[in-house]
DNA sequence: GTCTATAGTTTGATAGAC
DNA sequence: GTCTATCAAACTATAGAC
């Protein structure tokens, strides 16, 4: 008998063109907008016809919804690079945890727009992720809920307000301050207001070192 | 002579008309959602041909320019209506002032996501509000910012966090609260942290009265 | 001011040859 | 798996009669 051959070229292929296509898309999304992807476009910068992609994907909602999936998959990846630094500061300064881990979610969210919108926004018409899609998007929400709410008493609606300050300053970046720094700048002490509210320790200041000096 | 008529009555025909085909535009946003308006779809609410609409808009992208000053219009004119009751609270409670600055704002928002989205997202391909219709949006964002900044000495970041903090709620209410209230009940709890963090005064607890119980 | 007719695009998707 | 050919539908906008 034949052994099965330890590399399927023809898969390997077959995903490499996937990858293709899913790159342009992407391409279109950041120049055009994520509502403008089109199939002839996205065809003609991976050089096909546009009825070639229906060999790759069954329509053009499986191509939003593969997008979704890997948003949200690279955000779990970029996360866990950090994870170890974040799981060192749990303990031993837990607000120090807190400013790491949104300054991850907001440099992550601001450095695409399109799929911030994609994996947070409903803004493509029609467009609802499938099971599947939407999986890693519940990791990554059930596991920071988990891990926010362990590091003092916080309560699951604190967690809420600190997801929403996040969101609220993202919005802001791209509403009015597009390539700029200026909301990266009010991060750390919006972080600090919740933090004191709920009653975070500091390492460096252990009560409220925000608080609006008189 | 010939005295002018009180009444221009073609005059009123025609703002009739403009309204209606605006009622009908907003009518399909609240069905459809935004992006999603046609002017066949238009047309025919009104009982008209499409064609016909371009004696009444320019164009299309008219009908979102339209909409849009509306929305920050009818934004200014329901704040007007609470006006009296905030500069009344504005010296002898800040606190309170900002509460209600900040329901009004989050309730005018959660009642109409086109709308919301309109005001506050770029979500319609190629739609750029004309300064005619941004003017009302520029006014509201001037006098918020000016008065929220002379309640205490509060900085213009500050002002800014806080205009981050209401917007992130309102993103929670669309994403996973529509039609609930679970964000809503978040809402004093949000904006005691921030003016706790900013030094407004509160009349029943000067000092900080959501601190975490210990 | 509204109509009909239509230009001129663009789109997602399918059929069938190779 | 990619192609050509094409469908069927939808869209904004214009021209010109009434």
């Amino acid at each position: 008998m034949l052994g099965t051959p330890k590399r399927d070229r023809v898969a390997e292929r077959r995903a490499a063109t996937r990858r293709e296509i899913l790159d342009a898309a992407w391409e279109i999304a950041r120049e055009s907008g994520l509502t403008q992807i089109t199939l002839r476009d996205v065809a003609d910068r991976v050089g096909m016809q546009a009825p070639s992609l229906y060999s790759h994907f069954p329509s053009k909602m499986a191509i939003y919804d593969a997008m979704f999936g890997e948003a949200w998959g690279e955000y779990e990846a970029t996360f866990a690079q950090l994870d170890g630094k974040v799981a060192a500061l749990e303990a031993d300064d837990p607000r120090a945890a807190m400013l790491l881990v949104s300054r991850h979610f907001y440099d992550f969210a601001v450095a695409d727009h399109p799929r911030y919108q994609l994996m947070n926004e409903r803004i493509v018409p029609g467009f609802e992720p499938s099971p599947e899609s939407y999986a890693p998007s519940v990791r990554v929400m059930e596991d920071g809920r988990s891990r926010i709410m362990a590091l003092g008493d916080i309560s699951e609606a604190d967690f809420t307000i600190w997801v929403s300050i996040l969101g609220g300053l993202v919005n802001q970046y791209f509403a009015n301050d597009q390539g700029g720094t200026r909301i990266h700048a009010l991060l750390a002490r919006a972080v600090d207001m919740w933090a004191d509210a709920v009653g975070l320790p500091s390492k460096s200041a252990p009560s409220s070192p925000h608080r609006r000096k008189r």
